[in-house]
DNA sequence: CAGGCTATGTACGCTGGCGGACAGCCGGAA
DNA sequence: TTCCGGCTGTCCGCCAGCGTACATAGCCTG
């Protein structure tokens, strides 16, 4: 399952997922160069949210992290649920625009914050989709969602392992101090989640949809 | 006008825009740096797509670029007519669509292209809005439009000047040669066109809206 | 227990862009 | 015409990260 290609940027949409304890990538690709991870979907999430949009076309590369489970549910069926249910929608367009939030996140973190943050970002994001300590992952393949050298994050996680924040080998990474990864993350991280519960918490926002009808 | 703001991030949808021959940047800010170009909006879309999700809380800074004429609705109005028209929402979901693929092909053209390449894509796609061969612009805001360093910019237009694609002065470029732009640009302004009418373009989707239920 | 593959540590020179600074220059205002 | 403020050209040292390469070391397999 890991590293495993849910879907494919173009294609049709097949299935919806709903991540319960692994998670999902979500990658940005262009002509010519390596892809660029975007976004993550978790448990607090779900992938194919396009159809909310009665859009069917996938549009980014997703990547199965971790060794957890998901729910799957043919696009159809999922259609279907969508029409016949107005809270389902609200739930799912806040929920597409938390994760229009976080791709227009990515870029100003990737041009501005460096290798460290951004990798104790991405340990912290992943722990909180993945709920566990510890998660398979190589530096090769965290180069690769960083979009940073495999040699660029041997170095960073080595600092954050000499500072007794992270502790890994051979492909698992464990964390050990979330609050001091906290620290050392960029303010993203809490960005992020400041955003996901601002836009998804109110139960029922003050005017429902149509309201003004 | 010019660089007037519309609206900033957080703040409550009061109008939604439909620029007709100037154009809007959108902008991602992140705590304690600058913010990031990750959008543009011209008469080929619209300021104020989340009220589509029902979400009325504005999601990134935008701001008035060139001197052109946009109509201007309040949200309520607008939201009046979301309700009412099916067509209107199916439009508006595509094009919100679209977005979610610009904001997300920011990250990977920020990280790999070179400035050339994405001051020359700047540069169309300000055109292509815009509708005019001339613009006012200075190299300070193209930096910032770019993320980059003034300097960086003058050093690019004047690479671009020299070989006669453009030609500027005291705050105004002029396009000369939108084919030579066109190679000078990175790939993401074609892949941006070719998304923007393949989403859009198609009429009526082979399936409609809640067409399962 | 040995072999082999994969993951990680680390070093080298290179480069695009940064930050900051300063000078020249254009164009509108007086 | 002159003055002045904003725009542009250019230079310096600097730096994070790149690309590449090679060595070590852990783990699985036979």
């Amino acid at each position: 399952m890991l590293g495993e290609v849910l879907c494919e940027a173009g294609a049709p949409t097949e299935y919806v997922y709903f991540p319960t304890n692994g998670f999902i990538s979500l990658l940005a690709q262009m002509p010519h160069i390596a892809g660029v991870e975007v976004g993550m979907v978790g448990a607090e999430g779900m992938l194919g949210g396009q159809l909310v949009l009665d859009v069917s076309t996938v549009p980014l590369l997703a990547l199965v992290q971790g060794i957890g489970v998901a729910w799957r549910c043919p696009a159809a069926a999922f259609g279907a649920q969508l029409a016949r249910s107005a809270s389902l929608r609200t739930v799912l367009n806040r929920y597409l625009y938390v994760q229009m939030l976080q791709l227009s996140s990515t870029a100003p973190c990737l041009r501005y914050h460096l290798i460290v943050p951004r990798l104790s970002r991405w340990l912290l994001m992943s722990q909180d989709r993945a709920r566990s300590a510890t998660f398979k992952i190589t530096h090769e393949f965290l180069g690769y969602m960083l979009s940073v050298r495999r040699a660029g994050v041997s170095v960073a996680a080595g600092a954050l392992q000499d500072s007794g924040l992270i502790e890994y080998r051979r492909g698992f990474v464990t964390v050990l101090d979330r609050a001091g990864l906290e620290a050392a993350a960029c303010d993203c991280y809490a960005c992020d989640r400041a955003a996901y519960s601002r836009v998804m918490a109110p139960r029922k926002p003050a005017k429902s949809a149509g309201a003004i009808a």
